[in-house]
DNA sequence: GTCTATAAGGAGATAGAC
DNA sequence: GTCTATCTCCTTATAGAC
């Protein structure tokens, strides 16, 4: 055994400021992206010394990976969440309708998560893993659920339920991009429904015939 | 009149230096992004001093962006070159295979293209002009050629060919952000064709009827 | 216009006291 | 574990000679 000295209580207080750490450079790093963010500024918004950040978390590349990783955990909870609440049986047309609505509604007007897709995709590049771990964690797991939805209702008789769901979660994502993250909005003026019936239509055209 | 004095082989001197420094660093730019990207590493690999970088461009923003609207005209080029050499009249079924195929194809291959949309969207809250001329040039034209296309066609008895537009391109886009951008595709894996061979039929369904 | 040399400040990271 | 103080290096930007 070492002579870990610690209380419950000490190390309590070293994981409230490893907390507040996290969320202090979450904020500057989703603000300014990895490059431009500095520790300095991280210790000050944590309330820390600059020392104890190194101490806790090795260097500005690992805090950077401890503080996407919780971005990851906190954004799957958000994603799962979105499709929870829905009246489970209704007719298909009915049902994607709303789950596209609801997913577009919330990831509009969510300037945080829009920083968060912002630096995953633009640090891509330089960090491969944590890319990863969105695709593992987020997006994987959206695709999927919509991809059990799909396969569960046959009736909608789809050739390939997987390759449509890649087309409905695309269509999705990237409109968003354009219209918030781009600032294309009215530049490439298209208002949500309109999209989402496009959308729900092409998926269960076959009812009409 | 001031004395200029230079002649036209002095600027063109000029010029040809400003041009290097836009390569310069537009290598530099997309390789380590817009912060981590330094003026010294910029100067030496357009061969120039430090100094004749600002007296060209100001300060390392103006460089940002003059070299961004040079790389929007380049890839407003490879939009447009991509719709070009189709067998005008053929079936829709396939034109839209074939455009949506050669889309995938030229994109994925393409890390120079991938480095900079990631720098659009990661930059795109720091600098939303930017991100908006990317709209302007090159989605936006994309758009419209597919639009023209769509409109061109009634055959396909498409509610909203504006709206179908978005699904299409989200679909392809999308895709190669995460195939590519983000590393997916071992996470995610799905060939180029199941996508573009479900898109078509989404679209052109009626046919079937 | 272009260069060399340098200013002025901020960056990441650590030493050493407590 | 946490702090203050500091080291060292690199950053953007400019002054002044040619």
């Amino acid at each position: 055994m070492t002579n870990t000295k610690t209380t419950n209580k000490e190390r309590s207080k070293s994981e409230a400021k490893a907390e507040a750490i996290i969320k202090g450079a979450m904020q500057e790093f989703l603000k300014h992206g990895y490059a431009a963010a500095s520790m300095d500024k991280i210790a000050k918004t944590a309330k820390v010394s600059k020392a104890t950040v190194y101490s806790h978390f090795g260097d500005k590349e690992s805090l950077f990976s401890a503080v996407v990783q919780d971005l990851v955990k906190d954004k799957f909870q958000t994603v799962m969440g979105l499709q929870k609440p829905q009246s489970l049986e209704q007719e298909p047309k009915i049902v994607l309708s709303q789950i596209g609505m609801r997913m577009l509604e919330n990831t509009r007007s969510d300037r945080n998560f829009q920083d968060f897709v912002r630096i995953i995709i633009g640090e891509s590049g330089r960090f491969p893993q944590l890319a990863q771990a969105y695709v593992r964690n987020i997006a994987k797991p959206g695709i999927e659920i919509l991809s059990q939805y799909f396969k569960a209702h046959p009736e909608l008789k789809l050739d390939d339920p997987e390759a449509t769901v890649r087309v409905m979660v695309g269509t999705l994502v990237y409109f968003v991009i354009l219209q918030e993250m781009l600032h294309g909005q009215d530049i490439l003026p298209l208002e949500n429904e309109r999209l989402v019936n496009t959308l729900t239509d092409l998926i269960t055209q076959h009812q009409n015939c």
